[in-house]
DNA sequence: AGCACGCCGACT
DNA sequence: GTCGGCGTGCTC
C-alpha cells in the first residue's frame, strides 16, 4: 500500500493524472500543495488535487512526484473547489484557473540565456552546420541570447527540440538566470484577529436594512443594488467599513482596471485596510499587496476579476461593481465572467454577494425584482438641463449648440461629443431596398471615408473603391447619416478654430490616450470627441455640457441586447457631468428621440424596464430563456471549422430540436485572422443549460484540440 | 501548452 | 536520402 496524488496541471486539459508520493514527501504534501511532476519529457508544476491510497497499481504506468518546493504554501480547499466549479461553469481548464491563485514570486520563470561552446564554434567554422541548426549557431556567435529571441527573429514555431538536439551535441550551452525566491504564509483563518470595533453604520437608507440584517446573521444572499453612483458609493463605503470591520474580507469588484480610477478616493480613505489586485501591477507592489492580505492586515480588496482568486478566507462580503458590464466576461486568458464567479465563490463562503449598477441588466433587475433583493438607492435631485435636437450635427454646431458651447467654454467649462462611430462618415446604404454597403470578408458596414471616396473594413482594414449604385436596385447609394469622430471632428475645428480638440478612441494607442487625458484633466483642452472607450478613461464629474451624437443608432443593432446596452452607454456618459447648476445635456438624433434614450437621460430606469421586459417576453429571450454562446478556436481555421462541424453534428444528434441560432462568425474573429467560430444556443431552463454546459465538457475532453469556451446570458 | 511523431514536398 | 514545414494526438 502506498500513497498516490492526483494532480492538476497549468494546462488547457480536463483531465487530471496520478502520481505516486515518494515516502519522504508522504505527510508533507497535502491537497492544495504545489509540486513537480515529470509529465511526457518535461517536469512541470502543479497541483495536488486529492491524496489517496492505493493498494494496486492502476493499468497505466505511474510516474513519481519529483519534489514540493514550498510546502509552507498550500492552497485552501476553498479555492480548489472554487476553480473546479468555475471550469465546470466556464470549460475553461481547472488548472489554468488555479494559475490565478498562485503566489506572485512563484510565477516567475526562470530565464534562459543561450550560449555557443567552442565545439560549436569550431563546427560552425568547419562549415559542416547547416540549415536552422546553423542559423541559431550562428545568431550566438556575436552574443549571448534568449531563446524567444532566437525564435522570433528566424520566425520558427516551436524552437526547444532544436535547442536541445544542439546542447546534446555540446555545441550550445543552455544557462539560467537564477532569480530569487520567497515563500509565503497563509493567513490562519481560526486566529483572524479583529482590528477595528464594527459600529452599526450610520445613516444606512432603509433599503439596506435587510441586507444589513444578512450580513449581521452571518447569512449570505445576494442582492442588486441599483441608483446612481453617489449613493451607490456612498452605501458600498458604509457597509464595506462594517463588514470588514466584523469579520473578513471584502471584495469589490470591477470589469476592468481602468475602472479601479472610481474607487481611488475611497481606498485611500480606508488607508492601509485596503489595497488594490489586478493582473498587471508591478512586481513589488504585487509581492507588497500579497504579503498584507495575507497576513489579514489588508482586508478590503479592490480588484478585477483575479482578486477572486485570492486565497484568503472568510470572505463576508463581495461587491460586483458595473454588473452590466460586458467585459465582466473575458475570452481572453482563462475564459470566465466574472459574475458568475463571484456567485460560485460567496456561495462557498457563504458571504453576502452585491450586484451594482446604475444602469443593470435587464434579466438581473427582473429577477431581483420578483426575488425582493432589489436595493434602489434612486437618483439626486440634481436634474441637468436637457435639449433634445432633431438636426444633423453640423447645421447644430454653426446655430444652436455653437452657442451653448460658447458660454460654456467661456464659463471655463468642458464639453464632451460622444459617438459611437470611427473615422469620418457613415456607411452606404440604397434608400430604395436597404442595402447596406458591407466587406465581403468581414460582413460589417464599411466606412466612407470622405464624400465620395474610399470604402474602408475598420476591422480588416481592406479598401474598396467607391460604390456608386445599389448592386440589387441600380438606385444611386446614399451616405448613412451616422457621423464619426473624425467628421465631427473636422466640424469642431471648423467653429471653434482657436480651440484644440481631443479625441479619444480605440487604436488611438495607450501613449497617446495617457496624453491626451492629461491635457484634459488639466484643463487645456476643454473640447473633447470620443467612444464609449474614452467612457472608462475620462474623468468624472468634469463636464459641464455633455453632447450625445445620434446615441439612437446602436438601438437597431441584431442583438437582443441592443437598447440594454444603448441606455447603459448612455447614462454612464452621464456620470462625467459635473454635478451642479448650468450643467447641460445635448442630444442630437435624426428623427425623434426613441423612448429609451428619453428615459436613460431622465434617469427613468424602471420605465425603460417595463417595456424591454415587455419585449423580452414576447420574443422569448432572458431572462425568460437562457442564451449560451460557445465559441470554438483552434489551431487554424480548418481544425476549428472541423470542431465546429462535428460539434453541430453531435448536437444534432444527441438534443433534437435544440433551436441553435448561428454559427455565425463574430466581430473579433477577423482580428484573430478567422480561426473563432461561434454559435449561440436557446435554453428553456437550468437544467437544460446543465446538461448542455456538461455534454460540452465531455466533448472538450474527448476532442482536445477543439478549444471553446462558453458564455451564458441569462 | 509543449513536445514527439509521422507524413510529404523540396532540394542536395 | 534528409531537411524542414505542418497536422495530429498524448501527457499519469
Amino acid at each position: 500500500m502506498s500513497s498516490y496524488c492526483q494532480v492538476l496541471f497549468p494546462l488547457p486539459v480536463f483531465q487530471t493524472f496520478l502520481y505516486r508520493l515518494p515516502p519522504e514527501l508522504t505527510g508533507k504534501v497535502q491537497p492544495g500543495s504545489r509540486v513537480i511532476a515529470p509529465l511526457g519529457t518535461r517536469k512541470l508544476g502543479g497541483y495536488v488535487l486529492e491524496i489517496k491510497e492505493l493498494t494496486r497499481e492502476p493499468e497505466f504506468k505511474v510516474k513519481e512526484i519529483i519534489s514540493c518546493p514550498q510546502d509552507s504554501f498550500r492552497l485552501p480547499e476553498v479555492i480548489l473547489k472554487f476553480a473546479l466549479e468555475l471550469s465546470g461553469r466556464s470549460l475553461t481548464a481547472p488548472g489554468l484557473l488555479l494559475e490565478m491563485a498562485e503566489p506572485p514570486a512563484s510565477r516567475v520563470k526562470p530565464r534562459l540565456r543561450l550560449f555557443i561552446t567552442e565545439k560549436g564554434l569550431q563546427e560552425l567554422v568547419s562549415g559542416r552546420m547547416k540549415g536552422r541548426r546553423g542559423q541559431i549557431l550562428s545568431l550566438l556567435v556575436e552574443r549571448q541570447l534568449s531563446p524567444v529571441y532566437i525564435k522570433r527573429k528566424l520566425k520558427l514555431r516551436e524552437i526547444n527540440s532544436y535547442l536541445r538536439s544542439l546542447s546534446q551535441e555540446g555545441l550550445l550551452e543552455i544557462r539560467e538566470k537564477i532569480t530569487r525566491k520567497k515563500t509565503f504564509r497563509m493567513a490562519a483563518s481560526d486566529n483572524f484577529r479583529q482590528l477595528v470595533l464594527p459600529v452599526r453604520p450610520d445613516g444606512l437608507p432603509g433599503v439596506g436594512q435587510p441586507l444589513l440584517a444578512r450580513l449581521e446573521a452571518g447569512q449570505g444572499g445576494n442582492f442588486l443594488l441599483t441608483g446612481s453612483l453617489d449613493r451607490r458609493q456612498d452605501f458600498l463605503r458604509k457597509i464595506t467599513d462594517y463588514s470588514a470591520g466584523r469579520y473578513g474580507f471584502v471584495l469589490i469588484l470591477v470589469p476592468d482596471i481602468q475602472r479601479l480610477e472610481k474607487w481611488r478616493l475611497l481606498e485611500k480613505e480606508f488607508g492601509s485596510r485596503a489595497a488594490s489586485w489586478h493582473s498587471q501591477l508591478p512586481d513589488k507592489v504585487r509581492e507588497n499587496v500579497w504579503s498584507q492580505v495575507l497576513s489579514g492586515r489588508t482586508r478590503i480588496i479592490f480588484g478585477t476579476r483575479s482578486a477572486l482568486f485570492l486565497p484568503v478566507q472568510p470572505i463576508s462580503l463581495i461587491v460586483v461593481d458595473e454588473e452590466h458590464d460586458d467585459l465582466h466576461f473575458q475570452a481572453d486568458g482563462p475564459a470566465f465572467d466574472t459574475r458568475e464567479a463571484a456567485r460560485i465563490r460567496a456561495r462557498l463562503e457563504n458571504s453576502l454577494l452585491i450586484f451594482s449598477s446604475s444602469c443593470p441588466r435587464i434579466s438581473q433587475y427582473h429577477r431581483h425584482l420578483q426575488a425582493g433583493t432589489l436595493l434602489d438607492l434612486g437618483r439626486p435631485e440634481f436634474v441637468p438641463r436637457l435639449n433634445f435636437y432633431d438636426k444633423d450635427i453640423a447645421r447644430l454646431l454653426k446655430k444652436e449648440l455653437r452657442e451653448e458651447i460658447s458660454s460654456c467654454l467661456g464659463a471655463g467649462g468642458n464639453v464632451f461629443f460622444l459617438v459611437n462611430r470611427k473615422g469620418y462618415a457613415g456607411y452606404l446604404f440604397c434608400p430604395s431596398c436597404g442595402y447596406v454597403a458591407r466587406c465581403p470578408q468581414c460582413r460589417i458596414a464599411l466606412n466612407l471615408k470622405a464624400k465620395g471616396g474610399e470604402l474602408s473594413c475598420s476591422y480588416c482594414g481592406r479598401e474598396t473603391p467607391a460604390l456608386e449604385e445599389c448592386p440589387v436596385c441600380r438606385l444611386k447609394l446614399r451616405p448613412g447619416r451616422v457621423r464619426g469622430s473624425q467628421y465631427l471632428k473636422e466640424q469642431l475645428q471648423a467653429a471653434f478654430p482657436n480651440q484644440p480638440v481631443e479625441v479619444l478612441e480605440e487604436g488611438v494607442g495607450e501613449k497617446a490616450a495617457e496624453k491626451s487625458l492629461k491635457r484634459i484633466r488639466s484643463g487645456k483642452s476643454p473640447l473633447v470627441i470620443g467612444t464609449e472607450y474614452a467612457l472608462r478613461r475620462l474623468p468624472l464629474n468634469h463636464f459641464s455640457c455633455l453632447v450625445l451624437v445620434n446615441p439612437e443608432s446602436s438601438l437597431n443593432r441584431p442583438d437582443f441586447r441592443a437598447s440594454e446596452k444603448t441606455v447603459a452607454l448612455t447614462s454612464s456618459a452621464l456620470e462625467l457631468l459635473r454635478n451642479e447648476e448650468g450643467s447641460g445635456v445635448a442630444v442630437v438624433t435624426a428623427g425623434p428621440p426613441p423612448e429609451a434614450i428619453v428615459q436613460a437621460m431622465s434617469g427613468d430606469f424602471p420605465g425603460f424596464y417595463q417595456r424591454e421586459i415587455e419585449y423580452r417576453r414576447l420574443l422569448n429571450y432572458p431572462p425568460f430563456s437562457y442564451l449560451l454562446e460557445v465559441g470554438l478556436d483552434g489551431r487554424s481555421l480548418r481544425s476549428s471549422g472541423r470542431s465546429s462541424r462535428l460539434l453541430l453534428e453531435q448536437l444534432d444528434r444527441d438534443f433534437p430540436g435544440l433551436e441553435l441560432l448561428g454559427p455565425k462568425v463574430s466581430r473579433k474573429t477577423w482580428r484573430k485572422e478567422q480561426r473563432e467560430v461561434r454559435l449561440m444556443v436557446r435554453l428553456s431552463s437550468e437544467t437544460q443549460v446543465e446538461a448542455l454546459l456538461s455534454y460540452l465538457r465531455k466533448f472538450r475532453m474527448e476532442k482536445p484540440a477543439a478549444h471553446l469556451w462558453v458564455r451564458l446570458w441569462q
